[in-house]
RNA sequence: GCGCCUGUAGCUCAGUGGAUAGAGCGUACGGUUGCGGUCCGUAAGGUCGCAGGUUCAACUCCUGCCAGGCGCACCA
């Protein structure tokens, strides 16, 4: 519609050119936007506005000279001139109602539209360090990237959806001596346990599994593993002494398990990646690929990555360490891919890794990553462009944690102790729906509060419920119908939409016809929320006409035509919701 | 100290350079309660953090300042 309104506007120009031998400049794009109230019409451009200096004529009058070389158009109900300049657009009803024989025509594919063109999209999300469950600020990010996803994949990009995998690395050695020191304390042995440990109680399950399968297999004496190992901090902010405490305790671990430490290592993943398959899959979060970082280093991708780099010229040596000059590309300093004593920084294989998105052919890159590692988003996007991608091809959203509150109170979370609310728990306690769509509903690079008692009330207060609520009142009008023996007729309904006049089914009506717009907006801007905040709208508008008006009346032409708009309403917050991740119960 | 993000109604938050800055909740009145738990109206409530600048037009873009959050490894 906006574009057969720039169509109308631009061949009104071209008149005016000739007529009154005007000459000016037509910007790139000719401004439709849909008005803010129905008094200013359906839509509304400002071009007189734009035109209006270069023209040295009063905007009002260019506006109203524009309206007057405008050709009539049967859509076109009028078009006004209002406030300094502005054209509005009233289209004709019949041009209005077409949105619902559209819906119920397009049904799940209502909304569609093919911006990406099958560019292939990849999009990296969650890739939590498997050491331990997932917790609330993880699943803010899947819910994020699952529906940015879906979105995506909705507006015609071709999408993979990754998670990466740091299954190498110093924290999974952490991991594998936790789970090692827990064992050896369900065994009997005695000691003090590390402090920068893994201390949280699924630690002790999965060594009381090691243990049953394994038995005392992996038993050393305390004294032993403690051996030569230097004195833990004696409290939680000597950084340096924790890390060389634990870092000794790996050593010591590597040396007494001898090939054993590759078990225990790859015990405690597996369990713990296990159950964060299964929390997301049970979220309604699913993936193509979980790329393991450590294939990347078994393969030798690693140095085809850095060799890449090298190739291009953006390396160098200096103090016997291999630096990446991310600081061609904007970064505030360069970064060392090698270092000094011979190991390869995590950043090495991360540049791998995006190099082999690369290999792989997408087109675009997105990583989803916590607000907390905004800092790392130069050195990666600098990479990405030194092994050639586009500057605009590569996104890295970020998502912030969310903070709960139980009605007034603030959830009190520590990392540190190990004290997190874990995703599984949000999920058991307010539900699926309600934690995917509580955490859609805020942009989400910001904080948000995230309160429990609201995302578990069943009130009107409470947007998921308020909007299932639309589709299941919906779902009962039809029961009701069905109840009443009479039947619903789309075509008799569709033949009579020139009836819905009343002021709440224009509203609606309108509405409707703004989803595809509403999703084209998400997808361009990676940003969910502009569907969840109008679902919530669309509910509203639609709770506000069932109070209203009856649907089921005796005028048979009026009976079914709003029978038609109301599964058309029905149709569309189904439409929203697949792509939210949020269940649309017939009753409730 | 440097960098990034954020500052909009009592609260939670929307707001693609446009018209009188909005919604929900909360507050104060009033009206309706029969498809399902309602909904509707009115009012109060704002120097859009502050100060400049660009523009016909700035909450929106630019600069500086103030406040809050986060980040600043040859860690991952």
């Amino acid at each position: 519609m906006k574009q057969k309104l720039q169509q109308a506007l631009r061949s009104s120009l071209d008149r005016l050119k000739k007529s009154k031998q005007l000459s000016f400049q037509l910007p790139e794009e000719i401004q439709i936007e849909y008005t803010r109230s129905p008094e200013f019409g359906d839509f509304a451009s400002n071009i007189a506005l734009v035109l209006a200096k270069q023209l040295q004529v009063k905007p009002h009058e260019l506006a109203q000279w524009i309206i007057e070389a405008l050709s009539a158009e049967e859509w076109l109900e009028k078009v006004e001139v209002a406030g300094p300049g502005f054209i509005n657009f009233y289209l004709s009803s019949d041009t209005q109602n077409q949105v619902v024989a559209d819906v119920l025509k397009e049904t799940e594919n209502y909304g569609r539209k093919d911006i990406g063109k099958g560019q292939r999209v990849h999009i990296e999300y969650v890739s939590a360090n498997p050491t331990g469950p997932l917790h609330v600020g993880h699943g803010r990010s899947a819910a994020y990237g699952a529906a940015v996803s879906d979105i995506l994949q909705a507006t015609g990009f071709n999408v993979h959806r990754e998670y990466y995998i740091n299954d190498v690395g110093r924290q999974m050695d952490i991991l594998a001596i936790s789970v090692w020191l827990r064992y050896l304390d369900a065994c009997g042995e005695e000691f003090d346990f590390p402090r920068n440990g893994y201390k949280g109680d699924y630690i002790r399950e999965i060594a009381v599994e090691l243990k049953s399968h394994y038995g005392d297999r992996f038993h050393r004496i305390a004294e032993e593993v403690f051996n030569g190992v230097p004195k833990d901090a004696t409290s939680e902010d000597q950084e340096k002494q924790k890390e060389a405490h634990t870092d000794a305790i790996v050593v010591r671990a590597k040396e007494l398990l001898g090939d054993d430490y590759k078990i225990v290592h790859q015990f405690g993943l597996n369990i713990i990646l296990a159950d964060i398959k299964e929390d997301l899959a049970e979220f309604g979060v699913h993936y193509q690929t979980w790329f393991s970082e450590k294939a990347l280093s078994v393969d030798g991708a690693i140095d085809k990555g850095i060799e890449a780099l090298r190739k291009k010229g953006f390396l160098y040596e200096k103090e016997d360490a291999l630096w990446f000059q991310s600081t061609q590309f904007g970064d505030e300093k360069d970064r060392v891919l090698r270092r000094a004593n011979g190991q390869l920084t995590y950043f090495a294989s991360d540049i791998a890794y995006h190099w082999n998105k690369l290999q792989r052919g997408f087109e675009v890159i997105i990583d989803v990553l916590g607000a907390d590692h905004h800092g790392y988003v130069p050195r990666v996007r600098a990479a990405m462009q030194a092994l050639g991608l586009e500057p605009k091809a590569f996104y890295a959203p970020l998502v912030q944690f969310a903070i709960l509150y139980r009605g007034e109170k603030r959830i009190q979370m520590s990392t540190r102790g190990g004290k997190f609310v874990t995703l599984r728990e949000l999920r058991n306690e307010v539900g699926n729906d309600a934690t995917r769509f509580f955490y859609l509903m805020r942009k989400s690079d910001q904080h948000m509060d995230f309160d429990l008692e609201l995302a578990k009330s069943q009130s009107n207060d409470n947007p998921v419920y308020y909007i299932q609520y639309a589709y299941a009142r919906i779902c009962s009008v039809f029961r009701q119908l069905r109840e009443k023996g009479t039947l619903f007729n789309q075509s008799i309904g569709l033949q009579s939409l020139s009836s819905l006049k009343e002021s709440h089914e224009q509203a609606l009506m309108n509405y409707l016809s703004r989803y595809p717009e509403t999703l084209s907006l998400c997808a361009l801007n990676l940003e969910p929320h502009h569907l969840a905040n109008y679902l919530k709208e669309l509910a509203n508008l639609f709770h506000t006409y069932y109070n209203a008006h009856t649907f089921i009346v005796d005028d048979e032409a009026l009976c079914q035509a709003r029978l038609c708009l109301i599964k058309a309403v029905q149709q569309v917050i189904k439409n929203g919701f697949v792509l939210l991740g949020v269940s649309t119960p017939e009753k409730m």
